[in-house]
RNA sequence: GCCGACUUGGCGCAAUUGGCAGCGCACCGUACUUGUAAUACGGGGGUUAGGGGUUCAAGUCCCCUAGUCGGCUCCA
């Protein structure tokens, strides 16, 4: 019996040649080893010279693998109760799976109840995952019932592989046989890279099936629909109930949600999809975001212009955006020409279209007069109101609409101000996310995809200009994700995601830079050398859309406004009618103050009050007694139930100013 | 746009195999005036998203349209 040596988990070990990694992590966490790097099966031999570890289940590898397994057993249990559904790819993913499957009729939610029983029952009968090498041919042969999978052999070591790496990967091809411990027969295989659990008792308790769905083999909208299982699946039971009640949290926050519980905004039917009213409530808040931003704005140098929503269609034309992005524009009102008796046009038809993007006016408006290089920056600032024609399946709430309001600039420039202009804006666009509340960021710089012909311009300028941002991007201290490919044809961009109160990421500001709109309306502006020079022009939006910030806003706080952008501030309820007028004196205090105070006068009970305007998520409720009144006092009720009785009216009202005036939550 | 599910008073939901459209909240009225999350009683409100079909009978079954939700694709 000869020995090797093999490093384990930092360690060095003489083993016996022919082990594995079930003698070397005894330890039931660990379900996999990563051998000289690659991530392995347990079963795996190991050689003398190797470095291992021990992969633990609930690391991000370990997580992974559990969840591939999952998927495995999901396609096993698919195909146990219909033997016809032919497989596509089952990978994991954030915390979770999915499966792929060709069926003939969809499935149902109650499908999903009787696959995880069928899942439960492969589980408990903890059948082994067997790693087996093939080849081409063989496989080809093996899985000639799997037509997808043989798509996928064919793809093998090839980029086109995309979302199927976690069936064939570079190496070599293999396949997993799911082994009956009892009897020791293959009970169903899967063409797979692995690794996977030593068995499937190892998925436990921890996991559901939780939608269908249809998804494009290979993500590809020319290809099939195939019906895409989700599931997720954690360690324990435990981790998957925290997991569900994240979820549940998620719900809680909705914007859709919040938005008719608070009476902020609704989509009537009757106006179309993806297009949103704001009630008096939203309103408020819209206001108060839009008048900080603009005062923002105006301190910061901007100028206000204002555009119309429609245009002819010529101003398209030359911008490109006909050509380019006519999908998504809502189609055209026509003005029909005008013949007189004898065939003549007495009037030319005309196109007009409703404005997708608010940049050609502002350009025009820079063109409106000759500009030299003193009159740069100019910064124009417009709350732009744009209209897309979104695909019906992607509206969604206000996040996703076909009306929307951008808080658009563009900035012209001259390349010598590039660098300078940029950081003043990323500075600019940060601190105003972080009044609104926003306050944990990081950028993304999106750049060209070297070699493809769809990005314009000259390539010494996008070297400049993505050196710029990227400069500029580091400069802000901030952690900055290379996005390589995902520039927009006419320049690259750093956007802004930004991190909400429960940790998830969104899109907020892009500052973009634009080689091609300054080429194509031929903008210029005299040198002081006396020559004329083409603008570097910038298109920034801070919020996105007002819509659509508001939504994550909403989400953000839960609803759970600050006070400075709660439509009502400040609600006061009487202990008893008779202290009505006492309270109404403080209210009228905080209204000649600005502030948005109601008193709630109704015949409810003092408790349904409290109850109602808690429900309503009002800052402040100040309640008052008779051992308020006495004492020239109020007391406080906030919205976690805290109370703080008998505070002064003088510093009562001082303390709701200044947690306007700070914009600070309470 | 594609696939699937869903749509019942303002909101949230019920209604057995096709057999009298109901409940809670909200709203309106009356009484009550209370110290920190639901006072009591009474009242009004629906052509079951819209249209068509099957049937003695349709919220329920079938078809079309619109909208919503979950995904896929897309997102200047």
């Amino acid at each position: 019996m000869s020995v090797i040596k093999v490093t384990v988990d930092g360690a060095s070990r003489e083993l016996e040649s022919g082990s594995d990694g079930f003698g070397l992590f005894t330890d039931k966490t660990i379900v996999a080893q990563r051998v000289n790097g690659e991530l392995r099966d347990l079963a795996h031999k190991l050689q003398d010279g190797d470095v291992t570890e021990g992969v633990a289940i609930s690391s991000p590898d370990g997580l992974n693998i559990l969840r591939h397994s999952a998927a495995h057993v999901l396609a096993q249990a698919v195909q146990s109760i219909n033997p016809e559904a032919k497989l596509g790819i089952g990978p994991p993913i954030t915390d979770g799976f999915y499966y792929d499957f060709d069926v003939e009729t969809p499935f149902a939610p109650e499908d999903l109840k009787a696959l995880e029983k069928a899942m439960d029952r492969i589980i408990r009968q903890g059948q082994r995952f067997i790693r087996r090498v093939t080849n081409d041919g063989d496989a080809t042969v093996e899985l000639s019932n799997e037509p997808y999978k043989i798509e996928l052999i064919g793809l093998k070591g090839s980029d086109a592989v995309g979302e199927g790496s976690a069936e064939v990967g570079a190496g070599e091809l293999t396949i997993y046989d799911n082994v009956d411990p009892q009897t020791g027969n293959v009970v169903w295989k899967d063409l797979c890279r692995g690794p996977h659990l030593p068995n499937t008792r190892m998925i436990g308790n921890g996991y559901a099936l939780t939608r269908s769905a249809a998804a494009y083999w290979r993500g590809n909208e020319n290809n099939k629909q195939l019906q895409r299982i989700y599931g997720t699946a954690w360690p324990t039971k435990d981790e998957l109930r925290a997991h569900q009640e994240r979820l549940e949290e998620a719900a809680r926050r909705d914007h859709r949600r919040l938005g008719a519980e608070l009476d902020l905004f609704s989509f009537p039917e009757e106006i179309g999809s993806g297009l949103a009213v704001f009630h008096p409530k939203g309103g408020i808040m819209r206001r108060v975001m839009e008048d900080y931003s603009r005062k923002r704005h105006e301190e910061s140098g901007y100028e206000f212009v204002y555009s119309p929503h429609i245009t002819k269609s010529n101003l398209f034309e030359q911008s490109g955006h006909l050509a380019w992005y006519a999908d998504g524009m809502f189609p055209p009102m026509v003005m029909d020409e005008e013949v007189d008796e004898n065939g003549v046009v007495r009037k030319q038809g005309q196109n007009y279209y409703l404005k997708p993007m608010n940049c050609p006016f502002h350009i025009l408006i820079f063109k409106s007069q000759a500009r030299s290089y003193r009159d740069l920056p100019l910064r124009m600032f417009e709350f732009g109101s744009v209209y897309r024609y979104e695909k019906s399946g992607v509206l969604h709430g206000l996040t996703r609409v076909r009306g929307m309001t951008q808080d658009d600039a563009h900035l012209f420039v001259t390349p010598d101000n590039m660098e300078e202009e940029l950081t003043k804006v990323l500075g600019f666009v940060l601190g105003l996310l972080r009044d609104y509340g926003l306050d944990d960021f990081y950028l993304e710089l999106s750049t060209k995809e070297e070699g493809n012909p769809k990005f314009v311009g000259d390539p010494a300028i996008w070297e400049t200009a993505t050196a710029t941002l990227q400069k500029v991007a580091t400069a802000s201290g901030l952690e900055l994700v290379p996005d390589p490919g995902g520039a927009a044809f006419y320049g690259p961009k750093i956007s802004v995601q930004a991190r909400d109160a429960i940790g998830r990421t969104w899109q907020m500001s892009t500052i973009q830079l634009d080689f091609n709109l300054p080429e194509r309306f031929d903008l210029e502006y005299t040198a002081p050398d006396g020559t004329k020079q083409r603008p570097v022009m910038i298109h920034r939006a801070l919020f996105g859309s007002i819509e659509r910030f508001f939504g994550v806003l909403t989400e953000h706080y839960a609803g759970h406004f600050p006070p400075w952008l709660a439509p009502v501030q400040v609600v006061g309820v009487p202990i008893a009618e008779a202290f009505s007028p006492y309270l109404h004196s403080i209210a009228d205090r905080l209204k000649a103050a600005g502030v948005r105070v109601t008193i709630d006068d109704s015949d409810d009970r003092m408790q349904k009050k409290i109850r109602n305007h808690t429900m309503a998520k009002v800052p402040f409720i100040l309640l008052a007694g008779g051992e308020d009144e006495a004492a020239g006092a109020v007391s406080f009720r906030f919205r976690d139930g805290h109370q703080e009785n008998g505070i002064p009216v003088d510093d009562a009202v001082a303390r709701i100013l200044k947690a306007i005036e700070d914009k600070v939550q309470v």
